[in-house]
DNA sequence: ACAAAAGTGTTCCATATACACCCATGT
DNA sequence: ACATGGGTGTATATGGAACACTTTTGT
């Protein structure tokens, strides 16, 4: 999710949300408030992912950025009352040009989801508190960029005991889905 | 490898070393810088580990730190003439009491490294350039803290062709052991 | 001869992968 | 009835773990 920046430098590129930390807020409230502040998503995982400071990195001068990756459910609509110009939704295969090394930041972001996949339960974080299994079969499918077998997703799942089955189902039009939902604790972190 | 401070506040105490960028340099250069000008000792990997930024992990006020770490073959030499006060080498198992955070950021350090040892090819900074299969296998299994059986430990290695064996042995007055050096192209990073 | 570290194979188990058909529903 | 996505089992390959003895040298 990008935004479309309206001052200079860069200005009407797209560029990943972000701001200035706050005398005394941590480093992940300042990251999950500039999100709110800029989209109007909360987010509901957020993890640290790398610190940039190359000295050029920003034309007006030196700026260390500390970049933090936010994973939002599927469901979770924009807030309103944003004070957010253009928020734009992209897929990672296709991305507009970027402002600064932001490209750079997101290359580093997807390589470190998709590494983290299938060790940690990031994946939940993408989904609504109820989802079927193809549904969670298509976020990681997205993801990895490469088709996975359902059985042997599905074997792995279970063996894990990742996910819980509800007695609901999901009716649409065709042999409906059962929901389940995330079995292991509170999936998000910092 | 910890420093003793001199000054305020923790006198006294042991920390990793460390300091401030300087305006022009990656962060990096400024990690090596400071390594070798506080212990005289070159870096010969260095990896971003994690920032560390809440408001109050340093009494002084709000200071932000990009850890960084370093691995040092063990033959590599104190340098002479580094305005270093006491810099003194600990095993993980028995560090002293550390200044701000630090015992926090070598757990994340340590960590880290056991994780990368099996997947990549740290282990072989901190051997020098020709070595016994029993020396990297000691290096491992310091760094993991439990023993390795020999024979799977050098199965996976030349699964891996990890390792090229020289002609050159190492006389110790039991059974020579042969040498190797490392297969892979220039284990640095960063 | 013996002490000490170097070096060497096989078996077993768990996990990952490849692969194709039937099921339940709405229209 | 049929189209559509949901759901299921088996066989094979691969990698990790457990396990003990022989070899070579210096003293």
């Amino acid at each position: 999710m990008l935004i479309r920046r309206l001052g200079e430098p860069y200005a009407g590129q797209f560029a990943i949300p972000g701001g200035f930390v706050l005398h005394d807020e941590s480093l992940p409230v300042a990251a999950a408030r500039e999100l709110v502040e800029e989209t109007g998503y909360r987010a509901k995982y957020l993890e640290q992912l790398y610190t940039f400071g190359d000295p050029d990195r920003d034309p007006r001068g030196r700026v260390v950025t500390v970049a933090y990756f936010a994973l939002v459910p599927e469901d979770q609509a924009l807030a309103a009352g944003s004070d957010a110009g253009e928020v734009k939704w992209f897929p990672m295969s296709n991305l507009p040009p970027l402002a600064f090394d932001h490209a750079e930041i997101l290359r580093v972001a997807h390589d470190r989801l998709k590494a983290k996949l299938d060790y940690s339960e990031v994946g939940f974080n993408l989904l609504p508190a109820e989802f079927s299994l193809s549904d969670l079969q298509e976020v990681h499918e997205t993801i990895l960029g490469h088709p996975i077998d359902p059985r042997n997703f599905r074997r792995k799942l279970d063996s894990r005991g990742l996910v819980k089955e509800t007695d609901h189902y999901r009716y649409t039009g065709r042999k409906p889905a059962r929901l389940y939902t995330f079995a292991g604790v509170n999936p998000s972190a910092e």
